[in-house]
RNA sequence: GGGGACGUAGCUCAGUUGGUUAGAGCGCCGGCCUGUCACGUCGGAGGUCGCGGGUUCGAGCCCCGUCGUCCCCGCCA
């Protein structure tokens, strides 16, 4: 327990500077700071304290040859306790500079000291230095929310939060919300579902994304929208994905992709200047074709080199790859000889995805001499660097079989990339490679429920020259879809929208939905498209991803306040928990289980 | 739904082949200390070895189950 002491009322006493503000220019200033213990150091007759806001960390000393009672009181002072200070600032001596604290200079000599508040000692230690689990992290978050690193991650987020609104605003857009308790959207993910109580039996949905509103908003005339949003999706939790997340949503009316881009470049460049870096625009731009045969995904990780297709180069009975597939040569700079086991690890990673792993170049220069020279002018790879030649083992696979092969060519170059990033280097977090990924297809098939599902979102416009090849070749039909790609990570998507509503009829069919089953569950847009839609389009960005990597963390949960665990629950506050029968009763609802 | 890692003091961890009283660092509590800044120093307290069951003369260690945290696959228009 804290100890029993009486405790100081705050009255209307004020704070004159925070506990990151004083330098050696306000020597000789009577100050009142206020904020945590984070360090005591008790020398008998001489006390020092750390005192800490989000502002930064200042020294207060209590000397024992002055005020002996405020000596006295400052002896009762722990870590986190709440603490006002009315006292002078005072240079410190050259030998006593704090290089660490950007305050070192100077400390304020207490003269009177006000005690606001007690701590219990802290479940873990305040400093940065100490790793703590994120399970006992998660429990206090209030706590871990209060040190220096979560500090800093939130509070750049908050920058990052007030920059964007700042750019969107000079580029003459609108902040318009959009309603959190809507419509089951069919598609996409698992919704999250809140029950009506005035009707029973009946539901809303969170948002997956405001995308229909937006929308509606473009027909109703309000050019430009954005939002700062959270979205709702009801599926797994990852490290870089919350049941609820935030978007930076916007839309615009008569644009071209080319408008897009000319948005989002530079608000990634003020947003990045805010964290710090100097990020320069236009970035570059690549098809998902181009995505897809250079480095199998469609979220290129350009700091690590492209892989080539090289079949070409072989004879065609060379028999390295299935027929009619391709054959692809994988570098991975600087790696130096594999070992043995190494070597094993690659081939065995590939075989599990289906390819063949060539991994011994000087065997494959013997059997096939000329080719081999050509595969190392095209990669460029030195006798220092990984060169792999993977080829499909099997049949062809999927509705685009050389994809299916490019993708697994892809999981491997990350792979071996990121194993061996301690030697080449070039994943430095703090390299921002952003790229525009183009020309998606506008349908995946679905293996499960065996029919085209739409790649993008079902609102998305075909290409004006596929728009043909909707019915008669929907693998081939490429969208009007754009995704902003960092380091491999996606971090917004978008697309010009379908404003016609004879085309978002024709999608909908396309995805096998019937003209009824349409009509209920999107009769509202398909009605709206009738009444002088625009042309328009637009795009979302991830937030927690794009703060993420600023921030230089992995995890998205870094830079969130209070997220959920693994398996969605909140440590903390112990969500989620069973409804009383109440509750249940008010709403219609019956567990078909009942709660133990 | 599947695969992997982890769970021992408030925190971070060690704990050998199953064998005496389960340890360390930090933190905490108390003493000393007037220039520290991750202060120093002396002393002390602190354990449901995640939980349940089993094997055994004996389990932190072996077996089965279960719960929790993290990472990945599936999933994420």
């Amino acid at each position: 327990m804290a100890q029993q002491v009486t405790l100081d009322f705050l009255g209307d006493l004020r704070r004159t500077h925070t506990c990151g503000a004083l330098r050696a220019s306000d020597e000789g200033k009577r100050v009142v700071v206020m904020g945590w213990v984070y360090r005591r150091r008790d020398l008998g007759g001489v006390i020092f304290i750390h005192l800490r806001d989000r502002e930064g960390v200042t020294q207060i000393v209590f000397r024992a040859e002055g005020d002996a009672d405020l000596h006295g009181r400052a002896e009762l002072l722990r870590s986190e306790y709440v603490i006002a200070i009315e006292g002078f600032v005072e240079a410190r001596s050259a030998d006593n500079f704090n290089p660490n604290i950007p305050t070192g200079e100077v400390e304020v000599v207490a003269e009177k000291l006000w005690l606001l508040n007690t701590s219990e000692t802290p479940p873990f230690p305040m400093e940065e230095h100490v790793d703590v689990s994120e399970e006992t992290r998660l429990k206090y978050r209030y706590v871990d929310l209060r040190r220096p690193h979560m500090q800093r991650n939130i509070m750049l987020r908050s920058h990052i939060t007030l920059a964007v609104r700042q750019e969107l605003f000079g580029q003459g857009f609108l902040e318009i919300e959009t309603p959190f308790m809507t419509k089951s959207t069919p598609e996409g993910a698992r919704d999250f579902l809140v029950p009506s109580r005035v009707q029973p039996g009946n539901f809303y949905a969170l948002p997956q994304s405001p995308q229909i509103f937006k929308q509606l908003l473009m027909v109703s005339g309000y050019d430009k929208y954005f939002q700062i949003v959270r979205c709702f999706r009801d599926e797994d939790l990852r490290a870089d994905r919350q049941y609820e997340f935030t978007q930076i949503d916007l839309e615009m009316s008569f644009p071209q992709e080319e408008t897009i881009f000319g948005t989002i470049e530079p608000l990634i460049e003020k947003v990045c200047k805010v964290a710090g870096y100097d990020v320069k625009g236009p970035f570059p731009r690549m098809s998902y074709a181009e995505a897809m045969q250079g480095y199998g995904i469609d979220k290129p990780d350009l700091r690590l080199p492209r892989f080539w297709p090289v079949e070409h180069l072989f004879p065609a009975d060379a028999g390295l790859t299935a027929a009619g597939l391709p054959l692809v040569a994988i570098t991975i700079p600087k790696t130096g000889a594999l070992s043995r086991k190494e070597r094993d690890e690659l081939k065995d990673y590939g075989k599990e995805r289906g390819l063949s792993v060539y991994d011994d170049p000087k065997r494959l220069e013997r059997d096939f001499a000329e080719p081999m020279t050509q595969v190392r002018a095209l990669t460029g790879a030195t006798e220092n660097d990984l060169l792999l030649l993977a080829g499909w083992r099997g049949e062809p696979k999927g509705q685009r079989p050389e994809e299916t092969v490019f993708q697994a060519c892809g999981q491997l170059r990350l792979f071996a990339g990121q194993k061996y990033n301690d030697r080449h280097g070039l994943l430095d977090p703090k390299d921002f490679r952003f790229l525009w990924v183009l020309d998606f297809p506008m349908f995946e098939w679905d293996e499960e429920d065996q029919r085209w599902m739409a790649a993008h979102h079902p609102f998305t416009s075909p290409n004006d020259e596929d728009i043909d090849k909707l019915e008669s070749n929907p693998a081939r039909c490429r969208a009007r879809s754009y995704d902003i790609v960092l380091n491999g990570v996606e971090l917004g998507s978008g697309s010009i929208r379908i404003h016609r509503q004879d085309v978002q009829s024709r999608i909908f069919s396309a995805l096998g939905m019937s003209l009824e089953e349409a009509k209920s569950r999107f009769g509202f847009l398909l009605e709206a498209l009738t009444y002088g839609a625009p042309p328009h389009g637009g795009i979302a960005l991830g937030l927690d991803r794009l703060v993420m990597i600023l921030a230089g963390e992995t995890s998205i949960r870094e830079v969130i306040p209070f997220p959920k665990t693994a398996k969605g629950t909140d440590l903390m506050c112990e969500a989620p928990s069973p409804a009383n029968e109440k509750q249940l009763r008010d709403l219609g609802i019956q567990l078909r289980r009942p709660a133990q």
